[in-house]
RNA sequence: GGGCCCGUAGCAUAGCCCGGUGGUGCGCCCGGCUGAUAACCGGGAGGUCAUGUGUUCGAAUCACAUCGGGCCCA
């Protein structure tokens, strides 16, 4: 055992613990120990590899590093590899945004070669950086052998997935509608769609309808630039329409608007004089003909016959009538796929009109708004703008438009049943993550578009024949080289887009160009982290996954990729069981963001306090689950506590040095056989940390099992504050001040030594260096070599006493009456007092103060004697005071009299006698009074120097009256306090010997002290001579000379090191 | 507009499932201890339990609505 530093300082002990482990290799010693255990397959949820990684992903590392080494000690042998997650759009649009790139045209002309390898060159820089961090965050998994999306192997995954969900029919090639990004040219999943506030101009329509005059269909939309490709308007079957004749600037007009709209819509036209001419069911329009208000100036708008169609999602707003542009929107295709209208899409990729669209063509559709209101002429009925939210692309944050285009889907729709149901077997952190709120997502989910019109990407391994149109969908590398007939250099594009394969029917296939979404990149983790389906054992053995953890964000991200992908694939879902974590939010509960510039990075807090503290503070302030509102205060809080830890880990370790203590061990073993052999023996206070650490283990134990690290946490920090500091490190303090060979002391060092073994192995999930740091110190030589290769401790029931924890409840509950009652009287705890006195009705409060632990009660209340009393305690008086409502109304004028009968008569009396039900009569000589209950009230009336405060079922009174004696003690103690305190200042070592002259000014104090305690104070302060005199007589000269005020008694006191 | 979560003293949290005096920590003020000492301990003040309505003898707790925050969706 090494003296141990007297500031904690956490960076240097990090450092230190850190080094420790990378030379002696600790991570894989533990690994391998654990190597035969029962296996725990944890798959780490890929974070992406762009730039640093902020408090959410700490966390996220954080939860995952203290669960897993939690299963470590127990026993498991965890599948624990790493994950990155490295393809994908915000990759591309990064690196484009270095290389000064607009469009995909500049990709091209730069050469995709040339540009995914700028691509992965960036991810895997910002891979090996965030590597870095999670490691310094004391994060044990296996980062050399992480998995990579990037990996041939992990690629292959994807592709055999995808032969998969073609082997079971759930591949579809479809021309559909799809989130687009002009920027990007490119789909994007729903997933990637993220909503904002942008303004549009909100447009009233008038449609013509064919074969009338001056008669028009109204329709509303915020999208002017789909109108080039309207093919049908959609009412609701049960609205009421109605014609209306509006007059605006003398001119007449016929408006089929829904009958309740009517005057909202006229006023927005500013149409002031309107009649309502006649009515119809909104089944009676269908299948009217109209045409277009564009039809001149757009050629396409010529050729489509346009009508008027029912659909249910028209709801009674607006104008109740809906333009219908299949190519352009969900709802629209839906219905023109079951109406068979036309799919028009007059726009390319880059979101610019083609020449079908007339006079718009080349005009970017954003851009064309005004154009096509301008085109409109008189048709535009009304205008304004609206603020709303709309879809921009999740990483360039262009605004996104609806597109129909041909892309790849999965039939998630059709899996929806066996989804909903495989959710119901998995085991959810909290509950409610699963049957709440993943539940509703999986409810609603559409088919998942999954093809991706990109570059850095998985490839989508289909290849298609352009002469037959046929396709393939290849498994595997290896099947892609022997159908090929040519190696594979690098399955990523432009590489694999140059290899063919010859059709059956004589061409040759060429793969379609597109990659996958990066969203299914990780879908298919489960899988391929455990090298499937290149390796098929691991597969057969593990999956699926015993556990996952991320954040709230994923239940429409990777629980939902995940489960889609697998239940696909393998009919079932990937995990067994998913803790949902929450955000890193500020201290307001507002989310941190670079703007708002209340961004707090994980190097900031670390640089303060230290990863552990950092770790402990994370875990211990809101459950898993609740977003955690990051306050300084409370990491200072948790840094303090962690401070608290090490001062008790620091206390006793010079004693034991100086003592040579080496706990009990068989060759250099160490185990609790010692505790347990020797536990009867023992004094309370050792039995009682014995038993509550073990009580603590059991409570971290269930609460860790259900991923409640807050309230494990939160037990351990309170057993560290309150039970190890605030009362056995009081306690025992004095037993290691016990000079010699003492058995009492002994049992101190093994009790002291037990228990911060249990206290470092529950706490090293969660701060694994400060306990590492302390095991290497405390370790006997042939224990294991780190704290992490402990079994873990789920709580010892043998050695929990539960009647001894209640009993020591209720004598600190005494200890902290007794200092409020010493505080009313203003008596400090250096001065002893005669008699504490607890008046209770309880059994166990009387046991555990009268008698088990009085020993302790006399010690922390400084007096000379502790009783319990039962009942009533005779030196407490009652006083009766006079109820004068009640007075007035029955005695009348001699109420006054009453009054002071009441007040000068034996109260304790007066209450015996009323308490019984009984009257008692008070006179005065002419007078007579009944006095009966209604009259009176008693108040307790304590004798002189008596002091009460309550605790739980009693009531304690401290007697500070002083007797010659207890003052005499009361200022030796202040003599010896202050001496001790010059010795301090004056840098003497604990053994060094002093001479010293106390000079009292009160005579009768002078000579109290000197008659009783000359001797006590002497071998307090290590004094070879002490001379107590009246201050006046001549003084020698010291090293140090202090005038002190002593309770009010001027004392004046030198001391000198002693020689020799 | 919809789903889920959260709202308790200046700050952070427990209690809510299963209704019966709202605990705790930090900070603040006052005090104690002085061989854990640039540490440690005690006491005190501080609360419309977001708001409103309902159910009930009784609501922080149950129900409904509103407001504010977060995540997700349309």
């Amino acid at each position: 055992m090494k003296e141990v530093a007297a500031n904690f300082n956490a960076k240097v002990i990090e450092c230190a613990v850190q080094e420790h482990w990378r030379t002696n290799d600790t991570y894989a010693t533990v690994k391998q120990h654990r190597s035969t255990g029962k296996p725990f397959f944890f798959v780490d949820g890929p974070p992406y590899t762009t730039g640093t990684i902020h408090l959410g992903t700490a966390w996220n590392k954080i939860l995952k590093d203290s669960i897993l080494r939690y299963h470590r000690m127990n026993g498991r042998h965890v599948i624990d590899r790493a994950g990155y997650d490295m393809h994908g759009l915000p990759i591309e649009v990064k690196v484009e945004q270095a290389l000064g790139f607009k469009s995909k045209k500049d990709i091209e002309k730069y050469g995709i070669q040339k540009f995914i390898e700028e691509c992965r060159e960036f991810a895997i820089r910002n891979k090996l950086m965030m590597d870095e961090q999670f490691i310094n965050l004391g994060v044990w998994l296996d980062f050399p052998g992480a998995y990579k999306t990037v990996m041939p192997e992990y690629i292959e995954a994807a592709w055999w997935t995808l032969a998969r969900v073609e082997d079971k029919g759930m591949l579809e090639r479809g021309h559909r509608v799809v989130n687009w990004c002009p920027r990007c040219e490119t789909a994007i999943a729903d997933a990637e769609v993220e909503y904002a506030d942008e303004s549009d101009p909100s447009v009233f329509v008038k449609f013509p309808l064919k074969g009338r005059t001056n008669e028009f269909l109204v329709i509303w939309t915020t999208t002017p630039w789909t109108l080039p490709a309207n093919v049908a308007v959609a009412i609701a079957k049960d609205f009421l329409y109605a014609k209306v004749l509006a007059k605006k600037d003398d001119k007449e007009t016929l408006l089929w608007i829904a009958e309740p709209l009517v005057k909202a819509v006229l006023k927005k036209g500013r149409c002031k004089d309107f009649s309502i001419v006649e009515t119809k069911k909104g089944a009676e329009l269908i299948g009217w003909e109209y045409e277009s208000p564009l039809a001149s100036c757009v050629p396409l708008q010529r050729e489509i016959a346009h009508k008027v169609l029912a659909a249910d999602f028209v709801a009674l707003e607006n104008t109740g009538i809906v333009h219908i542009a299949p190519g352009h929107g969900w709802d629209d295709f839906v219905l023109g796929t079951k109406e068979g209208l036309a799919i028009v899409c007059p726009v390319d990729g880059a979101g610019k009109f083609k020449e079908e669209a007339g006079i718009f063509a080349g005009q970017y559709v954003r851009d064309s708004n005004e154009n096509v209101l301008v085109a409109l002429g008189d048709h535009l009925f009304a205008k304004e703008t609206v603020t709303h939210r709309y879809g921009h692309c999740w990483r360039c944050k262009t605004p996104i438009i609806f597109r129909a285009t041909s892309q790849w889907f999965l039939k998630i729709s059709e899996m929806r049943e066996l989804m909903l149901k495989e959710v119901e077997k998995v085991t959810w952190y909290p509950e409610w993550a699963g049957s709440a709120r993943f539940y509703d997502w999986i409810k609603d989910a559409r088919d998942w578009c999954i093809s991706r019109q990109r570059y850095w990407g998985i490839p989508i391994p289909v290849w298609v024949c352009p002469k037959c149109d046929a396709y393939r969908v290849i498994a595997t590398i290896a099947e892609l080289e022997e159908r090929s007939g040519k190696p594979l250099l690098d399955p990523h594009r432009p590489y694999v887009d140059e290899v063919t394969i010859p059709c059956t029917c004589g061409g040759t296939m060429k793969r379609v160009e597109d990659i996958f979404d990066v969203w299914f990149d990780s879908a298919v983790a489960s899988w391929a982290t455990i090298g499937f389906p290149g390796k098929t054992q691991d597969f057969e053995n593990l999956w699926p996954a015993d556990f996952i953890t991320e954040g709230q964000d994923q239940t429409r991200g990777w629980f939902y990729s995940q489960l889609g992908a697998s239940t696909i694939a393998f009919g079932k879902a990937p995990y067994k069981s998913v803790c949902m974590h929450g955000f890193a939010l500020d201290a307001e509960g507002k989310k941190m963001s670079k703007s708002l510039g209340n961004v707090v990075t994980p190097e900031e807090v670390i640089a303060k306090v230290g990863v552990d503290v950092l770790r402990l503070y994370i875990l211990s302030s809101s459950a898993p689950w609740d977003d955690l509102k990051f306050n300084w205060e409370g990491v200072g809080t948790i840094n303090r506590a962690a401070n608290i830890l090490w001062n008790v880990y620091r206390f006793p370790v010079p004693y034991m040095i100086l003592d040579k203590f080496e706990p009990a061990n068989k060759a250099g073993l160490w185990d609790d056989a010692y505790i347990r052999a020797n536990l009867s023996r023992m004094p309370d206070e050792d039995r009682f940390i014995i038993s509550r650490i073990n009580s603590v283990a059991a409570t971290v134990d269930a609460a860790t099992r259900e991923c409640q690290l807050h309230r494990a946490t939160r037990e351990l920090i309170n057993f560290i504050l309150e039970d190890l500091s605030r009362w056995y490190v009081q306690l025992v303090r004095e037993r290691m001040w016990i000079e010699g060979e003492s058995e009492s002391k002994h049992f101190a060092y093994e009790t002291i030594y037990y228990v911060m073994r249990q206290l470092i192995g529950l706490l090293a999930p969660v701060c694994p260096h400060i306990t590492e740091d302390i095991y290497q110190n405390l370790r006997c030589k042939n224990d294991p070599a780190s704290v992490h290769l402990l079994d873990w401790n789920k709580g010892e029931p043998a050695l929990v006493n539960a009647e001894l924890e209640q009993a020591v409840g209720i004598v600190r509950s005494f200890d902290e009456a007794c200092a409020n009652a010493r505080q009313t009287g203003k008596r400090k705890l250096r001065w002893p007092v005669a008699e504490v006195v607890v008046v209770t009705d309880s059994e166990p409060v009387k046991d555990a103060i009268g008698r088990r632990l009085n020993a302790v009660c006399k010690d922390r209340a400084n007096a000379k004697t502790v009783r319990v009393v039962m009942g009533r305690w005779e030196r407490i008086g009652w006083k009766a005071e006079p109820i004068m409502k009640a007075l007035g109304k029955g005695f009348g004028k001699n109420s006054f009299a009453v009054k002071t009968l009441i007040e000068t008569a034996d109260g304790n009396l007066l209450k015996t006698e009323i308490s019984a039900g009984r009257t008692v009569k008070l006179g005065n000589g002419n007078a007579v009074f009944d006095i009966g209950a209604d009259h009176v009230t008693f108040a307790e009336q304590l004798p002189p120097e008596v002091f009460s405060s309550s605790m739980p079922d009693a009531t304690v009174y401290v007697d500070v009256q002083l007797t010659p004696e207890l003052e005499a003690e009361g200022y030796a103690r202040e003599v010896i306090r202050r001496i001790n305190e010059m010795r301090k200042q004056l840098n003497l070592a604990v053994e060094d010997f002093i001479v010293a002259d106390v000079a009292v000014a009160d005579e009768r104090i002078c000579a109290l002290i000197q008659a009783s305690w000359r001797t006590g104070i002497m071998e307090e302060v290590r004094a070879r001579e002490l001379s107590i005199h009246k201050t006046g007589a001549a003084v020698k000269t010291f090293e140090m000379v202090k005038d002190w005020d002593v309770e009010g008694v001027a004392m004046t006191i030198g001391i000198s090191k002693a020689n020799d």
